[in-house]
DNA sequence: TCACATTTGTCCGTATGTATC
DNA sequence: AGATACATACGGACAAATGTG
């Protein structure tokens, strides 16, 4: 923690192609140059502009396509794409680092219940008629599938979802989504979701969109609290059977 | 928000070579059978162990360098070696996050405010006494670049980060890290810090360390509270300047 | 100090798979 | 079905970096 001198000193040596290549795409998408939808000049085409051999426009390409900002796809018509957002791939690495740290559970579900509610207290301040409408609509998608007897598992992730979106603040909007990703990982490929339970959840989180449009704060919180309760004790028993990842660690 | 069928039916079609070798060595890292500080074969041994081109396996260290898991050297003696955290990374992502999106500024700090809060909650729970020493040691650290008239930047930014390592709880931690990230990387290239404010920010640290040895918790979240206050008003001083991120976004 | 070996970095030529027209 | 335009992949070659004797 001494004097910062990778910051006070920048190397001399030139970068290596392909990050002089990626880091001067990133700038044309962050600049808005570059939109989403957009197709990149093809491999070669790139290489000539750059004035670079292929490789290393490819391995540019791998950089870029791996933090989210193109997807390529082969054939004619083919190519790389601007993309418009790289949350899916944050919520990607957030979900490595719980693995590579062997990040307990625990851990990620006090952090959960903790952050949640937090957002809750956001969206009583900040939503729109918008956002509890989706939330509303959300809830009738969730009976809609329960009563064709399926559970409706993604609509009550995806509920969470809205209500970070609702409280109209996209960093914590990132941070629950980032969370939920663990939580979706660590339940797929489970058996899914008792028709039982999936009904109970869709009963609170019917109970949250009233308390919110009757502002209604601490019965909200009442009952946010007993969803994310639910949810938990589902994943404990999931955890107990499959779990590798106990140990907690708390070092950097 | 249908029937997920991209879960349920994978693709019949083979990976790319590149995404199989680099997954194939993240299961590897994952299983701990290859551990940080481990060296890996050069490019021309991976390629024929996975019986594949030197350019795939390129693209797949590629794809691990940029993720975190390794990194890379020339010369003799080089090449990859397992690294222990992907932190780092999955910050630089979340910054990128925040530039592309053109997140607010705004955003950014009041959801700070709100989580450092509940962190501090945390603190009080959890933190055992070699938390509380850390905590001392930096402010102590603090004072002493500032009797040499140097402000503490990194080690006011590095309060935060203990403190929130802190809370024992991980993915805490890993969210402080990366909302930090976007800070840091706001102030980098600015002004250096004023040392009255510098000394003003040492002043409520130190007051945060004594409050919490002394189990007063109010009177923690009374001082942090400050503290962050303090830093948005220097934030915001900048981002009138340069501010190139307004505009709000609620959208995906 | 200097030569050498190792390993990454880069480029090129070529062949193949794939999607569109 | 065939032509095309593109990414994907391979192998060979040389340059650049870097540690060692």
């Amino acid at each position: 923690m001494a004097t910062d001198y990778e910051t006070l000193i920048k190397p001399v040596k030139s970068k290596r192609t392909f990050e002089e290549v990626s880091e001067k795409l990133k700038e044309l998408i962050f600049s808005g140059t570059l939109v989403p939808g957009q197709r990149l000049p093809s491999e070669v085409a790139l290489a000539q502009l750059f004035h670079v051999g292929r490789q290393s426009v490819r391995e540019a390409l791998r950089v870029l396509e791996l933090s989210g900002f193109i997807t390529v796809k082969s054939g004619v018509k083919g190519g790389a794409v601007i993309e418009g957002t790289i949350l899916t791939k944050l919520a990607g690495l957030f979900l490595d680092t719980f693995k590579l740290n062997r990040m307990s559970l625990q851990d990620c579900i006090e952090a959960r219940k903790a952050i949640e509610v937090l957002v809750l207290d956001f969206v009583f301040k900040n939503a729109a008629k918008e956002d509890v409408e989706a939330l509303r609509n959300n809830v009738v998608e969730a009976r809609r599938m329960l009563q064709s007897n399926r559970s409706a598992f993604q609509e009550h992730v995806d509920f969470h979802r809205l209500l970070a979106r609702a409280s109209k603040n996209y960093t914590l909007t990132v941070v629950v989504e980032i969370i939920l990703a663990v939580f979706s990982d660590f339940s797929s490929g489970y058996r899914p979701l008792a028709l039982k339970e999936s009904r109970q959840m869709a009963d609170f989180h019917e109970a949250i969109v009233e308390a919110l449009a009757a502002k209604k704060k601490a019965a909200a919180v009442e009952v946010l609290r007993k969803d994310l309760a639910l949810a938990e004790k589902r994943l404990r028993a999931r955890a107990r059977l499959t779990d590798k990842t106990r140990r907690p660690r708390t070092k950097a």
